[in-house]
RNA sequence: GCGAGUGUGGCGGAAUCGGUAGACGCAGCGGAUUCAAAAUCCGCCGCCCGCAAGGGCUUGGGGGUUCAAGUCCCCCCACUCGCACCA
């Protein structure tokens, strides 16, 4: 027999149970159950060598889900691994000399040991680490066969280019034309790269949204904006009048993309982006367009730069014939405004209904001809000046399509160009071709031989995996792999000749868009089976920042469709539910000389903060993100030393809702740490172990029973809710109506055991040591780990007489008791005869009397 | 600029269907226990007036619908996030 300990000493209770969970193999997923599946994810760390509060946050909703489900008699997925490539680990390398391998390597094993101090229920049988050649092979071969089908291809484009990692940056990376890790201002560089064609799917990733209905709104929304579809048209304008020859042997029209044909008869001019080949062509003989070309260089892209921007632009003296409209010309114009990486890098101006358009119009004395009325405005005095109309209305000034409506003009619009050769209706999209290649050390190998003769050679299956050197050298600048004397020197597989090994590696993004797949099946020489993905996906529950709402969560759902594709798995969408955790923020402190403080340094001083040591006054700043550049971080080594891992957890699920930003504070963390100690003592109450009577059901004992069993009953639908500061509530709620119970009577006893029993196997998912040890404590020899979620007994639930509120002209002023049901002539007459409703009338007559049952009475004067 | 979200006591937050606003916690106040303190236990706790009984006000601001509005509708304000010369 177990008893209890005279005082809760979590740093032995956590580490005994999280020593009996491992040798229980409690936690370990089978993929051959009978069971109902069911697959939750964290999303997986890098190994930066310590965890921070905002992974103990992300473990603690994992966990809680996965203990809950599995208490529910799920078969439970709940894996873990780590996101092992990157560029700190190049950077540890350069500073301290240390191989990135080695350094990494090492930071898991740290990392690995914090989490086990979490008593976190993974199964550790399934973990991996990228960087590994047993997880990196799966995906050159994977990268092989995207390139027979199609879908990753080599181009030479412009690309970001971050002048601080000295690497290529996706589009998805660059983040207000920075880096979004360096933040330097990002370069465009021709370069030879290698994509993969997320734009195949554009259409299918986007309509798919709609059926993502356990996302959130937020972040769907994100994706359909990042995907980004406009329909509209292509229209070919053709150069006309005198064309330098120039010009002529470059082109001979100028085609734009619209998402307005409707407007084309509005036409003032035409405007083509400074790197479009035709600006190119004309500055060749102009030095002013040279100039002018020169300008928008220089013109930034950052925001502040975009705002600022006057619309400018140069008249090339060129005209191009309107496409409908026979004796019409309009004038083309290089502009500042229009971009080359959208849509065809050219537009036509319609002034009148596009506010960018009218500003240009108004600066370069171009006509503004409006040929959409709004409904209420009158054809003979509606005019433009210097707001464009973008709303619906009756289009007018268009010949053969005045009087249609702007839908119904788009369509006629696209049928009349198609039927003069001059367009086509279009769709583009914003979303670009994912570029892959990194110019860096630490990552997975692109599987490709360069040739001289043969060109682009696969490196062949019985090559595979191609592994990273070990000696490397980070002493020279560029990518260390090119650097490297004899790694990239190979003979080409097809003709023997000398050939040379690619020397980019895949972005980190390419590892963490199936590691969900290598969970489902860690093992198998492929990467996964079919079999295992078919049972395993999609992931049930997905839980992570919302920073990789379009990074991460978009390659994901891409690399599903491309596995699909090349014959690895069936099924398109990777997570069927995602939650969006918010981030975990504290106070931050100032000295007196305006550096940043940890909260360590600093204590309260009545209501403002002081230093610790010398009690030098401190300046409280705004309560920010966790951050190291701030200092206002708390390590959860030093929390969980001093509280132990429950405590933690069980703060981290209070008071704020999951998805929301919560602030850490020590006084939040002391309320949960009394909390289990209160519990505790409920527990080692000596009479709760000779309670065997029958369960009361009235009195005092009554009460207990009824609550315990309206709190399993609530705690279960806030946990599958996601209301986990409620699910805490419950237990608070639970604890208090134990307290009520004081007598000693056998069945005083017997419900207080009934309620501390339930109040334990509820706490399990949100602080599992401590309840483990109770439990036991209680005399239980199986572990709840191992126990049934309990039952509410409905008949339990519902409640003999309800208070309710009684209302004159909709403000309280009594409340009455009645029996659940009431009938209405019932509720009226204990109403009407309320002390407070009598004062209210003086005797006056209700005009009306209504009554909700068990809700409310409202009598009306 | 466009889109989305948020706004409730001193604080974090409840109020799931239009039906007793403020669950639960934190902080605070009073008491018990203690030589004392910590811890613990009991009680109070939206704001204003009042000894009390009771009354008035209150969910960012203003209007409206309704017997009844934190919740629905219209207008406005503030903050947060995302996107952005996107044609």
């Amino acid at each position: 027999m177990v008893t209890i300990m005279d005082q809760y000493n979590p740093s032995a209770i956590e580490a005994k149970w999280q020593d009996r969970w491992e040798a229980g193999e409690c936690f370990v997923a089978d993929n051959n159950s009978d069971k109902p599946k069911y697959y939750v994810l964290e999303m997986f760390p890098y190994p930066s060598g310590r965890i921070h509060m905002g992974h103990v946050r992300n473990y603690t909703l994992g966990d809680l889900v996965a203990r809950f489900r599995r208490a529910q008699g799920f078969n439970v997925l709940h894996p873990m691994g780590w996101d092992a490539f990157g560029l700190p680990a190049e950077n540890a390398a350069m500073e301290r000399g240390v191989h990135p391998g080695k350094w990494t390597i090492e930071n898991i094993s740290a990392m690995r040991a914090q989490l086990r101090g979490m008593g976190l229920s993974y199964d550790w049988d399934r973990e991996l680490a990228t960087c590994t050649p047993d997880y990196y092979q799966h995906e050159q071969r994977m990268f092989l066969k995207f390139m027979e089908k199609g879908l990753a291809y080599r181009k030479e484009s412009w690309v970001n280019w971050d002048p601080v990692e000295n690497t290529v940056l996706a589009n998805e990376q660059v983040v207000d034309g920075c880096g979004w890790r360096s933040g330097a201002p990002v370069e465009r560089r021709l370069l030879s790269q290698w994509f993969l064609k997320i734009t195949e799917y554009a259409d299918d990733l986007l309509d798919a949204i709609e059926g993502l209905d356990r996302w959130p709104d937020r972040v769907r929304l994100m994706q359909q904006n990042w995907i980004g579809r406009s329909e509209g048209a292509r229209v070919r304008f053709a150069l006309s009048g005198e064309i330098p020859k120039d010009i002529s042997a470059e082109t001979d029209y100028i085609e734009v993309f619209t998402t307005r044909p409707d407007t084309l008869y509005g036409a003032s001019f035409v405007a083509v982006a400074a790197n479009h080949p035709l600006a190119i062509a004309v500055a060749r003989d102009s030095d002013d367009a040279t100039d002018f070309l020169a300008e928008c260089a220089k013109l930034g892209t950052s925001e502040a730069a975009v705002e600022t921007a006057e619309k400018k632009g140069f008249d090339t003296g060129l005209t191009v014939q309107h496409p409908l409209v026979a004796d019409c010309q309009l004038p083309v114009y290089i502009a500042n405004f229009v971009l080359m990486e959208y849509g065809t890098g050219a537009i036509f101006g319609c002034p009148a209904h596009d506010q960018r358009d009218l500003d240009f119009a108004n600066a370069y004395n171009l006509g503004v001809i409006p040929v959409v009325l709004p409904e209420d405005a009158d054809a003979g005095d509606f005019k433009i000046t210097d707001t464009a109309y973008t709303g619906p209305g009756k289009l007018f000034n268009s010949g053969p399509w005045d009087g249609m409506n702007v839908e119904d003009g788009k369509r006629a619009a696209i049928a009349a160009l198609e039927a003069a050769g001059a367009g086509n209706g279009q769709t583009t999209y914003r979303l670009r071709d994912w570029g892959v290649s990194r110019q860096r050390y630490w990552g997975c190998p692109i599987p490709i031989i360069h040739c001289d003769s043969c060109g682009l050679v696969p490196v062949p299956e019985a090559d595979l995996p191609v592994e990273l050197p070990e000696d490397i050298d980070f002493e020279a600048p560029g990518n260390p792999l090119s650097n490297h004397p004899t790694w990239k020197h190979v003979s080409c597989p097809d003709c023997g000749g000398e050939a040379i090994r690619e020397q980019d590696t895949f972005d980190t993004f390419f590892e963490s868009s199936w590691y969900f797949l290598r969970f489902a099946d860690p093992h198998h020489p492929q990467g996964f089976s079919r079999e295992a993905a078919a049972y395993w996906m999609p992931v049930d529950q997905y839980i992570g920042g919302v920073e990789h709402a379009v990074l991460h969560l978009l390659y994901s759902r891409f690399f599903m469709r491309a596995l699909r594709d090349t014959g690895y798995l069936e099924g398109d969408e990777p997570f069927a539910g995602l939650m969006t955790q918010g981030m975990v923020c504290h106070q931050t402190f100032r000295g007196a000389d305006g550096k940043w403080l940890f909260p360590t340094e600093v204590e309260r001083d009545g209501d403002s903060w002081k230093l610790r040591d010398t009690g030098t006054a401190v300046t409280a700043g705004r309560i920010e993100k966790m951050s190291k550049s701030k200092r206002n971080v708390v390590d959860p080594d030093v929390i969980i030393e001093t509280y132990g891992a429950d405590t933690a957890r069980l703060f981290m699920l209070s008071d704020s809702p999951p998805e929301r930003d919560m602030e850490w504070t020590e006084a939040g963390v002391e309320g949960a740490s009394r909390f289990l100690k209160r519990i505790y003592r409920l527990a080692a109450d000596p009479s709760l172990s000779k309670a065997e009577a029958q369960l009361p059901d009235s009195g005092a004992g009554g009460d207990l029973v009824r609550a315990a069993h309206r709190a399993i009953d609530a705690m279960t639908a806030d946990i599958e809710a996601f209301r986990f500061n409620k699910a805490v509530a419950q237990l608070y709620t639970l604890a208090n109506a134990i307290g009520e119970v004081r007598g000693n009577e056998a069945s005083d006893l017997a419900a207080r055991r009934f309620g501390v029993e339930t109040l334990i196997r509820l706490l399990y998912p949100l602080a599992p040591h401590i309840a483990e040890e109770i439990w036991e404590v209680l005399g239980h020899e199986v572990m709840l780990a191992d126990t049934d979620w309990p039952k509410a007994d409905p008949d339990m639930l519902t409640e003999d007489s309800v208070e309710i509120g009684v209302q004159v002209n909709g403000k309280l002023r009594d409340t009455v008791s009645l029996p659940v049901d009431a009938e209405e002539d019932v509720a009226r007459a204990a109403a009407l005869a309320s002390a407070g409703v009598i004062r209210y009338l003086e005797g006056r007559e209700p005009k009306k009397v209504i009554v909700v049952r068990n809700r409310i009475i409202n009598v009306v004067v």
